[in-house]
DNA sequence: AACTAGTTTAAAATCATTCTAAAGAGCCTT
DNA sequence: AAGGCTCTTTAGAATGATTTTAAACTAGTT
């Protein structure tokens, strides 16, 4: 299978389009390989690439992926939006003081108690984010 | 000791000159009511007290509190930022849907393990976020 | 090939937040 | 109590990420 059908295939199957916008992106973000991306150095690997593809269509791709799915927000400032491409369960390092994400593996924090949702509500989701800074600063 | 006194003594020693701006958003804000607050929310408490604080202050005087760890900066999405007047250690739940957030009290979350921080840097803060959503949703 | 609904586009609009530069107010010294 | 120095506030302009617009385009279907 090309590359570009097996990318095509995964859109339809999230319930997206396969247009050449959303398969050029799925190629560059959804290979396997785990990084943080904005709207801003996502546009500039389609560059990069030798592609264009305009502004809110970024925005829109990025947010679609999210909603289905095949990429992960990640909220840790209100400067812009982080996309994590990593979807699997694990948490972050944040180190403020240079804009700094870094993965933690799922295994090393373990919440050994949660507290049971407000009534009629179900937990979607646990984030944790832990806030590193420089030790001589 | 008057209550205007208090709050001023209380700006003095977080090490901002205790303006009649700065006292009266510490009236509000300070008086040990635990909630969240957003930049336009404080605006309308202002309003409604009577009084009027321009909006480049207030959004100066959310950063400075926060600064000088009189509030704590709340990150559950990327539209606005929230300021918490509760800066105990503690966690929250998000519900996006409506976008409530509700305070978790410190001892219903047990980290039981938590990585090392990576090299040369110190763990600052730890931020659980727990995201809910209506069970039927 | 024609049709339709969904998508992309460049440009304008939105909106929270920050910046500007001029006016005002704490606070220290006299 | 006045003067002076610095910090703060102000209204308004600027910024910048993101969304919206309405027209042009395209994937998928007949
Ligand atoms: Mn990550
Ligand atoms: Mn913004
Ligand atoms: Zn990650
Ligand atoms: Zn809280």
């Amino acid at each position: 299978m090309t590359p570009k059908a097996h990318f095509a295939e995964k859109l339809r199957l999230a319930g997206l389009r396969p247009t050449r916008q959303r398969v050029a992106i799925a190629t560059l973000l959804l290979d396997g390989r785990h990084r943080h991306v904005t709207a801003d150095s996502l546009t500039e690997e389609i560059t990069a690439a030798g592609l264009h593809v305009s502004g809110g269509t970024v925005y829109n791709t990025l947010n679609q992926f999210t909603e289905a799915g095949l990429l992960r927000r990640v909220m840790v400032h209100n400067d812009y939006s982080l996309f994590d491409t990593n979807t699997d369960h694990h948490h972050h390092f944040y180190e403020a003081e240079n804009d700094q994400l870094v993965d933690i593996p799922h295994d090393d924090v373990i919440l050994a108690q949660l507290p049971a949702a407000p009534d009629g509500h179900e937990i979607k989701a646990v984030d944790v984010v832990i806030h590193i800074q420089s030790k001589n600063s």
